[in-house]
DNA sequence: TTTCATATGGTAATCGTTTGCCATAATGCA
DNA sequence: TGCATTATGGCAAACGATTACCATATGAAA
């Protein structure tokens, strides 16, 4: 672990700097011997290529960024371990960069391609990470990028697509409120996520379709804006609660929303599903661990994130990308915590 | 976004590439006209400095890397990201490594030192990222670490100290077991997590000093071996459930483990608290949400990690370490998952 | 034996910055 | 006014790898 380069290396063994560097990453240009020679000396001198040298040469970093709202979501997090896995099988690093959502941040990390610190981005909001101003220029190029989850505006892409990696979520949370309306229930409430994410909007149409297929009503005053935390499955729910006519089922877009709202019901002692009906979003660990086990929408999270890996690279190695948009099937996970509507 | 460089930019401006540089990144040192000259010049060409080539000059990388074994481990992700914020206010980037326990990960993640991608590193391990022979080495000179939360054996660091941020353990852990003990419960069964790792070792021996001060057997047969996963704290309870002389209280030893306890409990109809008081460890954002909201130990999150990278800066500046070692203030939260033991 | 292709190793340029050293200009002070 | 500082800008050498290009050696084919 001694601080040798190449050139000392190279110096010990009376041969030239261009032999180490080619019997150690590019053996075949080699003989033999000079291989084993080299690739001997240099695991007993324990040296370790500065990979700023190389990477300056090479203008590859062999990095990936992964911008993220909030990194401690649950969904994210088992998306994420899947990321890095598939990266470093493929030998690359991960980094990332919580935004907590503050654009400024954003496009701190959105530039971290361009001052080559990374190779591509994987993103994982609905805004992409960059300046308007840059992207409005001419100049701009867009570096390699992938979506998880979240679909990107043409338009706010100025025209550019975006690669994006996702299930249905029209058709699962269609899927998801028709369960629902098989159980026989038709007041069915929603708690959204922030209404300018894509997914929510997606979640929001599938709830739509599914009510007026069967012949039920839209109701609005039923659709109640909230984001996709605990905090807000709880205060939605008590405030849902005091409404005039309650509905039968709540219609939660996330797991952790659902735990909110599960918790909420129970403080107020309805018992689940017989009073109410929950569902979910996500299927993330906890979800059945809740009580009552949560009936909700499974996604595959660790495809997913192997797909944005996969997609990327393929475009950092410049492959046509066969597919701008990797749609990915969903699982409707029935659980306890939907039942018959009860008798009125 | 135009890819140019500071040679280009020199070449425009008709002035050296050093001038240039100053002004960029060290205004102090050239003539208020010139520094306004350039970087109105950078900015109109969409001048971003490559950290590739800047690093290799300095051999600086201003990033740091994070070696955890499980990057959704929800306690984990807490630190996490307030790691992430503090290192970012301090101009540094932070790249994760999950390593999912395998040996192998954790080496190459710790080779990013030795190959300057990054310049110091933060473990959620009780482990070392190096390899034996290399720490046996007598050229190994250890990178600017910090451990969260685990401790590591000065023998296993060969003798080094690691310099640690985390709550105490044994303290923490005698509050909690005191707690029960309170509350007039005397068979206390435990599910430890992995007892290769000291957090555990800790918490155990707080819990034995707990029992012991109050002139309670520490009974070895109540003690189950398990990990910090919801899965052993389920399955392990069904165990517990099945012993002749059941336990009127079960520690988990973190919240995960807790909530499949609680699962498992509830299962079996088994009514908390009042059968079988549980109590968790860390206080995740959901331990207040579990049916009961779980009795449990709040670690403070924030400050971990920011104090983590607090000293792991400290050490990349090359500044004396005060304290190898920061204790943080923990805090008992009673919840509704423990109550007084249940008549016989 | 000659000729050509291939295998192997070396030389030195290169990637994009930063910075030590120097020269010159500007300023302060007596 | 003269001299010592200080401010400012340029030159060119790093940093540590990779690789285009070249020279030589080796072997095969004729």
């Amino acid at each position: 672990m001694s601080d040798i380069g190449i050139k000392q290396l190279a110096k010990n063994l009376g041969i030239s700097t261009a032999s180490v560097s080619r019997a150690l990453s590019n053996p075949d240009r080699v003989s033999t011997a000079m291989r084993k020679k080299v690739q001997a000396a240099a695991k007993l001198a324990g040296y370790r290529p500065n990979k700023m040298g190389a990477s300056l040469r090479t203008s590859k970093t062999r990095n990936i960024i992964v911008i993220i709202p909030d990194i401690s979501d649950t969904f994210n997090s088992g998306v994420i371990r899947s990321l890095e896995r598939t990266a470093a099988n493929r030998g690359y690093a991960v980094l990332f960069g919580d935004t907590q959502g503050i654009r400024e941040l954003e496009i701190t990390y959105g530039d971290m391609v361009q001052t080559r610190q990374a190779d591509g981005i994987i993103c994982f909001s609905h805004r992409l990470p960059f300046t308007d101003e840059d992207m409005a220029s001419e100049s701009f190029k867009m570096p390699p990028l992938v979506n998880s989850c979240e679909y990107i505006d043409a338009d706010q892409a100025g025209g550019h697509v975006v690669p994006l990696v996702t299930i249905d979520n029209v058709k699962a949370s269609r899927e998801l409120t028709q369960h629902l309306i098989d159980l026989g229930h038709v007041d069915i409430a929603v708690i959204t996520g922030d209404i300018s994410s894509p997914s929510t909007t997606q979640r929001l149409q599938g709830y739509q379709e599914a009510m007026l297929s069967s012949g039920l009503a839209v109701q609005q005053q039923l659709i109640y804006e909230g984001t996709y935390t605990l905090e807000a499955g709880s205060t939605i729910t008590k405030e849902i609660l005091l409404a005039k006519k309650r509905p039968t089922a709540i219609f939660c877009m996330c797991d952790e929303t659902a735990l909110g709202c599960l918790y909420a019901l129970k403080e107020h002692n309805f018992s689940i599903p017989h009073d109410i009906s929950v569902v979910g979003f996500d299927d993330i660990k906890f979800a059945q661990y809740f009580s009552p086990a949560l009936t909700t929408i499974a996604q595959p999270v660790a495809e997913i994130g192997q797909q944005c890996v996969e997609v990327l690279l393929d475009i950092i190695d410049g492959k046509e990308v066969k597919k701008p948009m990797v749609v990915l099937p969903h699982q409707l996970v029935i659980r306890d915590s939907t039942g018959p509507v009860p008798d009125r």
